[in-house]
DNA sequence: CATGTACCGTACTGTACGGTATGATTATGA
DNA sequence: TCATAATCATACCGTACAGTACGGTACATG
């Protein structure tokens, strides 16, 4: 006999997610779904059994693949600085990427009505968050940061991250920043939160 | 003869806000808005010639009322920390109400087909940014504060705000914060800004 | 090679909705 | 008062789409 392969699984998910972000939810169709990829509504619902269904694991991967991996860039080291930079410019080419842009679309116009954005959110961001917010705690510890929230401090500087960017390229008022661009934006992020969560002159340690 | 009233157009905007803020754009259907102040759907399309036409009417009289709104409570005055405290709890107060976090929402999710995000962010928030840049150009001159980008910087301080509170309302992860922690959250939000953009001790001014 | 299963294509069902049509009723202003 | 326009109730049209049915074909496995 023949099996359901998973190649076949992924081009469907591919197709949805594209489809999804395009669209949104209520815009994207089953039907165009299965003209993007060339075959038959059939075999799209042998493997997913709803449109519904079909959306939640576009959203998962989604999740896993990009915000994750973007999450995990996070790197300890000496210089704090550095570290945070680094993180800074990895989080702000994903953040602007149009994947991204469209799956946060879709979280903040589904958030209403579904439990995708509360899912999406801890499994995202409110993950990334964490990371960070260890980060910062060792730091902490170490003397390179004061003593702080690391929580907060964390949620801080992510919103610094997001600040100049994140809503205009969502709305479409403007395009994705260069690199070159991404860089002063994390540089401005990284002096406001040195200030304010760096240790101060003439402080022991 | 019989006029049209400036009473039932409100009627219909207000349940048509309702509806939109509920159920999203194409979640909402004209029938149920009809339903809401009961009557007939050929008078709400006398009113509205179209669903997109009274979309965009709500979406500007949300921004209109609320957020315009909210922005116009900045004062000038002698305490800077004051002023931005005074701002922030107001922000918070509005940014967490039903509606406004509705219409974000909603914002988001048409941000991808329609021109209404785009919209909504120039007459909203860029508004409010800008007033706020104002504000701070003036401290920055007085020598309240150290010499930096206005508009950066109320960008930045915008973002400490909404850095606790924001997603996690809107995408339904916690339940509007209290007054009491509303006033925690401005607070520390001012602490960091202060800490970057104040004036260091011992400078000159 | 035979058979069970995936796959394709297309047509179909039921439903929901935006927008229109119609005709009766009610309030208003000259 | 009486004409005029707004309002109401309801039925209707066209369309779009989620999901199903069905008949036929390709393919992997026993």
């Amino acid at each position: 006999m023949r099996r359901k392969t998973e190649a076949k699984r992924d081009a469907i998910l591919d197709a949805a997610t594209q489809e999804f972000t395009e669209r949104g939810y209520d815009g994207a169709s089953m039907s165009a779904i299965v003209a993007r990829i060339g075959g038959s509504k059939q075999t799209l619902y042998g493997y997913f059994p709803s449109k519904d269904d079909l959306f939640v694991e576009v959203m998962m991967r989604v999740v896993e693949r990009q915000v994750a991996a973007s999450y995990a860039e996070m790197k300890a080291g000496p210089d704090v600085a550095e570290s945070l930079r680094r993180y800074g410019v990895h989080y702000l080419k994903v953040r602007q990427s149009p994947d991204l842009v469209g799956l946060v679309r879709l979280a903040y116009g589904e958030s209403g009505r579904s439990d995708i954005g509360r899912l999406l959110y801890r499994d995202g961001r409110m993950k990334g968050v964490e990371d960070i917010a260890t980060f910062l705690a060792t730091a902490m510890k170490e003397g390179a940061l004061r003593e702080a929230d690391p929580k907060i401090a964390a949620l801080h500087y992510v919103a610094l991250l997001d600040a100049e960017l994140a809503e205009p390229v969502t709305m479409r008022v403007r395009e994705p920043a260069s690199d070159a661009e991404v860089a002063e934006v994390v540089g401005r992020a990284v002096d406001v939160f040195l200030a304010a969560y760096g240790r101060r002159d003439g402080d022991p340690g």
